[in-house]
DNA sequence: TCTGCAATTATGCAAGTGTATAATTGAGGC
DNA sequence: GCCTCAATTATACACTTGCATAATTGCAGA
């Protein structure tokens, strides 16, 4: 009959925050901002939410800190996936393409993150710095990628294929987001590598392909 | 002193359903679903809150509504453009391409509607079968225009070419959106008539210049 | 002009929201 | 072991949300 308060375990602030971030992004990844309420997050991660008051100021700082972690986890996986590529400017070429489009970077999740952001990151100065900046990063990386392929033209025409490219990429991450089961295993990912191939006049296919049996 | 009672004007049932749906979109569109609420809704269309529930059972159903129409003003939109196309098939395929890539379809407004619905469709059956139907529509389209090619191949390699192509479009219509001062006027289009040309090993660019020349 | 009814407004309510603040308690240093 | 203090919980509040229901009123037909 007594209300018995809840026992509780302190935690470093580091990993507090972590675990209410993350808890952030599940919710909102999936049923978007509209089911990540304060009660909900602090339920998630374990919590009262009460607690989230304590760490941040207010909802809107716990969502921006959410956001920023997750675009910077996206930028690490893409210097990630670069740093362990070959020297071969078509090969590493072939290895972007293919990381982005296949688990998980290729998740309904993120998807669901992506669209439960939008909005907010258009209203929230910040949140839309944050966005631009990573966005135009992972452009350049690409661009820089496409400037390296053998027989690439000006800078400015590199910026068009890079567009382009990113444009495939992103459209074809969509819909193997959207439609997971609508694709057979890597058939987005080899679409992408003749699309992208055929944009930029390289065989990112038979690359690809090489370079996989060299590590098997 | 006398709280006086709001004038208002009887309106048909049709008007005024399409008036909330209208409402209802505008919104979503802008701030996304979270901002939809049934007060803003009412207050957009010009009407109290009350009167959504006399032509809409639950707010629910609104939406359902509103994104049914959504759907349909898009497919409708490709319709018409491929009735207003040429013969030539290489000029229909560009030309669909074209109308993906320039406003109204690209405009950021869209890009608002698509994300701001996402996270019910996928919650909702109803509204996700409405969504499958009008992706795998749209696809569709775009498989016919590719079979059309001449020295098209089998259904499965035009299947494949379609994906391809179309995350292309969405992909490129995703930037424009996103970032529609990103690019000069055409830009976007040029960029998607040459993707999508060398998928389909067809001069999409020329032959959309020269349709272009004879309108003028 | 009057009358009836459906379209519309007004009011109210229970549940959920973010936030503020006070009350507890876990755990490290002495 | 005890004391201290920050980490955590508990409670409360003002506000918003969707929905229900009662009170009005525009307007078509007599």
């Amino acid at each position: 009959m007594t209300g018995e308060r809840r026992k509780f375990r302190r935690e470093g602030e580091e990993r507090r925050r972590e675990a209410l971030i993350a808890a952030a992004l599940d919710l909102i990844a999936e049923g978007g901002a509209a089911g990540a309420t304060v009660r909900a997050i602090a339920d998630r991660a374990g919590v009262t939410p009460g607690l989230i008051r304590h760490y941040f100021q207010t909802k809107e700082e716990l969502t921006r800190a959410a956001y920023r972690q997750l675009m910077e986890d996206m930028s690490g996986d893409n210097t990630e996936v670069l740093a362990a590529a070959q020297d071969d400017p078509v090969a590493r070429l072939a290895a972007f393409v293919s990381a982005a489009l296949r688990p998980p970077v290729v998740d309904p999740r993120r998807m669901g993150l992506w669209a439960g952001f939008i909005h907010q990151v258009r209203r929230d100065p910040d949140m839309a710095a944050i966005h631009a900046e990573t966005y135009i990063a992972y452009r350049d990386q690409l661009q820089g990628l496409i400037a390296a392929l053998p027989g690439a033209g000006d800078a400015a025409s590199c910026r068009a294929l890079a567009i382009a490219c990113n444009g495939v990429i992103d459209g074809l991450w969509l819909e193997g987001c959207a439609l997971p089961q609508a694709f057979a295993t890597d058939e987005l990912e080899q679409i992408g590598l003749s699309a992208v191939g055929a944009i930029t006049g390289q065989d990112l296919l038979a690359c690809r392909r090489t370079q996989e049996e060299n590590i098997a």
